[in-house]
Formats: C-alpha cells, sequence, structure tokens
DNA sequence: TTGACATGACACCAAATGGTGTCTTACAAT
DNA sequence: ATTGTAAGACACCATTTGGTGTCATGTCAA
C-alpha cells in the first residue's frame, strides 16, 4: 500500500539535510507543531515550513489544525520505496564484490 | 570503511532519476564509456557526462581512461550510508506502525 | 475587545541545477 | 598525414531551490 499519490519523489524530498532532520524529530517526537521544530534550526519560520510542505507532497508528513497550530506528524511508509531501491545494491558492495574491484583495479588495463 | 573523502552528498546524487537510471546501468554492465551510456537518454553527452561527474563526487563511479574513452564503473558501497539511514525508520512503517496511526486519524483532536 | 501568537500566502532574491552548444585536445584508423 | 571519434572544458541559459521579509487571517488569553 504505502502512499502513491505523491506529488513530490521521495528521493527528492530527503535529499536535503535539513528535510532529514525534521524527518528525525518527527520521529522522535510524534507530532509537533511549526513553532516547535522551527527553534531546531538556523533558518527562519517560513523556510521551516517549506520544507514540511516538500514533505508532505511527498508523502512523508502528515499534518493537521490544532486551534491555531499546525501540527506535523511522520509517515514513514513512502520511505519503503528508498529501501527496496537501495536493497537491490546490496549486494554490490559485500565484501565479494570489494575483493573484484580491488582487482580490476590492479589489472588497470 | 566506504569512502569518506567524498565531495558531494551521497543523498543529494541519488536525488536526480537520471543518475538512479546511471546506476542501474553500471550494476548491469560492470563497465561502460560515455559514449555507450549516452544514447540511453534523452539528452546531450555533455549532460550525462556532468551526471557522472556527480556521481563521482559522491564516490559512486569511479572512471579510467582506455584510449579515447573514459570507462565508467560503479562503487555501490557509499549507498550504505543510504540503507543505514533508512534502516532506522523501517519500524515507523511497520504493520503496528501503520494501525497506530489509523488511530491517531480518527481520533482527530 | 484588545493584543499577542501561529501560520498561510506572497513577493522577492541569490545561487544551484540541469540542460544546451561550441571549441580543443587526444587518440585511432585508414 | 589526414580524418573522424571520444570526451573534457567552457560559456550560456531557463528553471528550481532555499532562503528572506511582509502582510493577512485566525485563534487564544487577559
Amino acid at each position: 500500500m504505502s502512499d502513491n499519490n505523491q506529488l513530490r519523489d521521495v528521493f527528492d524530498a530527503i535529499a536535503d539535510s535539513t528535510r532529514r532532520r525534521l524527518i528525525r524529530l518527527l520521529a522522535e517526537t510524534e507530532e509537533l507543531p511549526l513553532h516547535e521544530l522551527t527553534p531546531q534550526f538556523e533558518m527562519g519560520r517560513t523556510a521551516v515550513s517549506k520544507h514540511l510542505t516538500i514533505l508532505k507532497e511527498a508523502g512523508l508528513v502528515y499534518d493537521r489544525k490544532v486551534g491555531r497550530e499546525t501540527r506535523y506528524r511522520l509517515n514513514a511508509s513512502p520511505l519503503s520505496e528508498v529501501q527496496d531501491w537501495v536493497g537491490f545494491y546490496n549486494k554490490f558492495w559485500s565484501t565479494n564484490m570489494l575483493r573484484l574491484n580491488q582487482l580490476l583495479e590492479e589489472e588497470e588495463e
């Protein structure tokens, strides 16, 4: 299942380190409003809000309004696409593969 | 181990779908020169070359000159960083976690 | 009801991104 | 020796990105 109606590529969403930190914070604390997330970063509220929008477009966060604040919550399931992708290449950095690379290096035409 | 002298963030390098296709092609064929990679894409040689440079900066490809061609080879090991990162969040999309999300959704304040 | 707070929605800007085309150099082949 | 191919190095350009500041709206609290 997971979310397929994502406007934005998940790989794109996690490319930015600020967004990865946001994911981490939301993983730790379950649900957080913008004004509690902002002071964790050295940038303005608007910038953090934009990053959260991008995460939302990728389906990585949900948001819900509670009073005057908007609380953000992690939805990690789109990350399964990343895990599947990277899992495929796992076999290419096994110890055997590193050995093969060394051999090719030494050969050097 | 793996490569730590990378100029560019691995997450950044794999954010682009063209570069992910390049990684796939190099995983399939072990070693390929630029002029064989280029026709796989709907863009010019220069653009493909730039993408390969970015992959190189992230340590994801090696290149070696053979005659007048430059052959590119995959080095998947920096992808372990991605696998480690995404692996941490695996527990957040287990079936139990999805159930919890549903409950929070229904509650809805 | 007045004032402070949280956020959304813009407009704006500099720098990075992802393409293009051209020129030059190196190498291969005839 | 000449010609064609492979690729590096640029200059160039449009669009996107990642930040800023400001203004408007909605909500809480005194």
